[in-house]
DNA sequence: TCTGGGGTCCTAGGACCC
DNA sequence: TCTGGGGTCCTAGGACCC
């Protein structure tokens, strides 16, 4: 089965602010990030521009988003999934593969099962849902997609290619903008049309590797598994910078703290990586790459921001406005060894931060075995600092 | 229509090794 | 000195997904 919660940031926020349930919600600043079927059915889309959006459906309601929400409803989701089986996968912060083949005996065939899973969510979290059932994960998840809103489709089995083959080839996952033109300047435009195609065709159309992955998902080949505990490949963050031109510094400074949440979130992780990308995105939306090796494998705030801090250089072509910056850290390997590292943030209370006590600051860090720290001033400044043995602060 | 932040997977070329 | 055939690893770029 795959289950997927319905426009699911602006499910949350009309089921937590009635008074925006049965309107036109979009959740998000300058994006739409999820919109509700009321705005869609006025053509607002997630990935939309706010401002279009609103020309689009004047009475449109715009809701910041609201994280902590959306994973503590996520959580409780996956948790009522778990009462139907220890397989479950989950894919995104809303949807999730569910192995139900050995649920049956316990609680009826898998459209029993789904009808009941979404009542569960309903009750349990009050946010619609929809399921998928099908003989592989593939097939779920278009027939989830097919159950939306608040439905379900399940595809009975021997029936898959009846239900497949009428489909847009778009429907499939892994065909975007870009594959689903190719496909539609050869005239296919249903999966039947690429079923009809010859594997072989289609590998010389599309490259060997995706030619063979759709031809084989055309006729419901499918045999991935659901993986219950699938581990992150890559951790990153990105920032967006808007339009206005940015010092080498301000860069820098953004970089700081994008290698400051990626190192929190591996060592929170308790793992560490062996490579990192830098991403610069430029005005006319052109990305930019590089890649680097680590040296070792490593979860150090600071080594991952000079290093960063190293390929930017290079990267940068100062005739061109940077839009985005973005680091990710692949390679992962898990460690119980983490290097650790004390987040500034995690001092405050400690009295530690109290302003004017710099010497007691000082000593209280190297007590504690402490020798390199991160200071902020105010919001955005951040600096990386390593104190002497003898205590003293290098020139900030 | 030009917009966020988080990801996955694939391909191609080059360096390098035996 | 030039050239085969096999392979791995690294880097850059891109398509796609939510």
């Amino acid at each position: 089965m795959h289950v997927d919660l319905d426009a699911f940031y602006a499910s949350v926020a009309q089921r937590d602010d009635r008074r925006l349930r049965g309107r036109p919600v979009a959740v998000g600043g300058g994006v739409v990030l999820a919109a509700s079927y009321e705005a869609r059915a006025f053509g607002v889309r997630s990935g939309m521009a706010v401002r279009q959006a609103r020309s689009l459906c004047p009475t449109l309601v715009t809701v910041p988003t609201n994280f902590d929400a959306y994973l503590q409803a996520s959580e409780a989701v996956m948790e009522l999934c778990r009462a139907y089986t220890p397989s479950v996968e989950q894919i995104s912060i809303d949807e999730a593969f569910l192995d139900v083949s050995a649920a049956w005996r316990h609680f009826g065939a898998a459209a029993e099962i789904a009808q009941r899973l979404r009542a569960d969510i309903r009750a349990g979290t009050l946010l619609p849902s929809s399921v998928g059932a099908a003989s592989s994960k593939f097939l779920a998840k278009v027939a989830s997609r097919r159950a939306k809103p608040d439905g379900l489709v399940a595809i009975p089995e021997g029936s898959e290619l009846e239900f497949l083959h009428p489909l847009p080839v778009d429907h499939i996952w892994g065909v975007g903008p870009v594959v689903g033109s190719a496909l539609a300047s050869y005239g296919i435009l249903t999966v039947g049309d690429l079923a009809s195609v010859p594997r072989s065709t289609l590998e010389h159309l599309l490259g060997v590797g995706a030619g063979r992955h759709l031809h084989a998902l055309a006729w419901n080949l499918d045999p991935r598994g659901v993986v219950a505990h699938r581990r992150a490949r890559s951790v990153g963050a990105q920032s967006a910078l808007g339009r206005r031109r940015r010092t080498k510094a301000e860069l820098e400074t953004t970089l700081l703290r994008l290698a400051d949440r990626v190192g929190r979130r591996l060592r929170a992780r308790e793992r560490t990586g062996t490579t990192l990308t830098l991403r610069v995105r430029y005005e006319d939306l052109t990305v930019r790459t590089a890649r680097t090796g680590l040296g070792e494998a490593t979860a150090v705030t600071s080594v991952l921001y000079q290093t960063a801090a190293r390929l930017l250089e290079p990267k940068l072509d100062p005739a061109r406005i940077v839009t985005l910056l973005g680091i990710s850290v692949s390679g992962l390997t898990h460690t119980g060894a983490v290097q650790p590292e004390l987040p500034f943030d995690r001092l405050d209370g400690s009295g530690l931060t109290r302003p004017g006590s710099p010497e007691r600051l000082t000593r209280a860090l190297l007590d504690a075995s402490i020798d390199s720290v991160r200071l902020r001033f105010g919001r955005e400044a951040l600096r990386l600092a390593s104190i002497s043995k003898d205590g003293q602060w290098p020139p900030l």
